[in-house]
DNA sequence: TTGCACCGTGTCACTTAGTGACGTACTGTC
DNA sequence: GACAGTACGTCACTAAGTGACACGGTGCAA
């Protein structure tokens, strides 16, 4: 089975067990109704996910792993911001990489809501993160050029990454709360905050421009 | 049943939880047998926390919540160096308030480390650290006049969270690869280390002295 | 001392998350 | 058109966790 089909249907589940999720609670979805949702056995849910509550990852790491894939090609010569806003913007015009679904997004939104007063999704919500610190290991590392398991790389990715989560969990919150969404559809400015997150986090150390 | 008693016997659990944890694994380890090394009834163990990984979570808060009581007395007019040391210090010396039991530490790191691979156990350190990130709101929040619940007081939080548990991360990794434990005793030093970790991690918000 | 209320724990029955074993059907390849 | 590989379904099973209820200890008032 190819990566990326298995990734497609692990996104398909996740979509709809958040969905449950949202509409019923975690502890009052049961894997057979997530198994019904995406008309597949029970059995083949688990041989997807280890566990119920991981199968929120999948959709709150569909955003994040846009921000990281940028990061992967975020050359020397250019600023932080600067390559976010140019990336971003192409990603926004030009849809052959279709950024994500905004139904997604929105559900991801929920998930992270959610993951604030259920538990288990907030295991899930951090181990999410967990993988996206390991990915800035390797993009810090490599910018900084050192060792990705380098002691100072992971303190900076680990501060970058919870950085970058908060303010996922800050947009979230404030988008759920009817706030004013057109303020993250400008991409500069957008940008210029997940660059000012990651900025600080690292004590300024990623960021500019490196020779 | 007093708050005090009530944690003591959380602890007790964790002890003999982590302990067999690292003798045979997560997996090969029941709640039953947990229950049985406490002498205490299966229900009991699952009224007293809600899954088998989290079990673990006392005893790794274990050495994170001496630093969270240190943090919670920083007096404004100190630098976060001096106060670290001077309190480590006060602490050691004067064993009125026994830090942490030794093996406790070790079993802790004995955690951590499991923490690498098995995931289930990852979850429970990560969300330990999130204990850490909201405790740290309130520290950071206060220092900086500001609600704990500001989304920089919250990056700062999250920053130095990460950045203090890598450093432990780190710290455990190396004391059980048999590293010269003596590094760690010398607690300037130690304070040092993580004064400066938060330090970046906070963009050098979080450190100085404030009027 | 008796009586009462409270609460932490044990017992037992029950639900459900998650696994192992095996059969089947689909896919691509020679 | 036979064959290997593998994703999926079925079924039986283990174990994590919960609900309901009974028991026993502690504190307090009469």
């Amino acid at each position: 089975m190819s990566e990326q089909r298995r990734a497609r249907l692990r996104l398909e589940i996740s979509r709809e067990a958040a969905r449950l999720f949202w509409e019923q609670g975690v502890a009052a979805t049961s894997g057979d109704q997530i198994a019904e949702a995406v008309s597949l056995s029970t059995r083949t849910i688990w041989r997807h996910f280890r566990s119920k509550e991981s199968c929120a990852e999948p959709i709150v790491m569909q955003g994040v792993v846009t921000l990281m894939t940028v990061l992967r090609s975020w050359p020397r010569r250019s600023s932080l911001e600067d390559h976010l806003t140019t990336e971003l913007t192409r990603l926004r015009l030009g849809h052959q990489t279709p950024p994500v679904d905004l139904a997604d997004e929105m559900l991801a939104m929920k998930m992270i809501r959610l993951a604030d007063t259920e538990p288990a999704l907030r295991t899930a919500w951090l181990m999410a993160y967990d993988q996206v610190e390991r990915a800035m290991c390797v993009i810090i590392g490599d910018r900084l050029e050192r060792p990705a398991d380098d002691l100072e790389v992971r303190m900076h990715a680990a501060g970058a990454a919870a950085a970058v989560r908060v303010l996922e969990e800050h947009i979230g919150a404030a988008v759920l709360a009817g706030a004013d969404v057109t303020q993250f559809t400008d991409v500069t400015a957008v940008s210029r905050r997940f660059a000012h997150a990651i900025r600080t986090a690292t004590g300024g150390v990623v960021g500019d421009p490196v020779a």
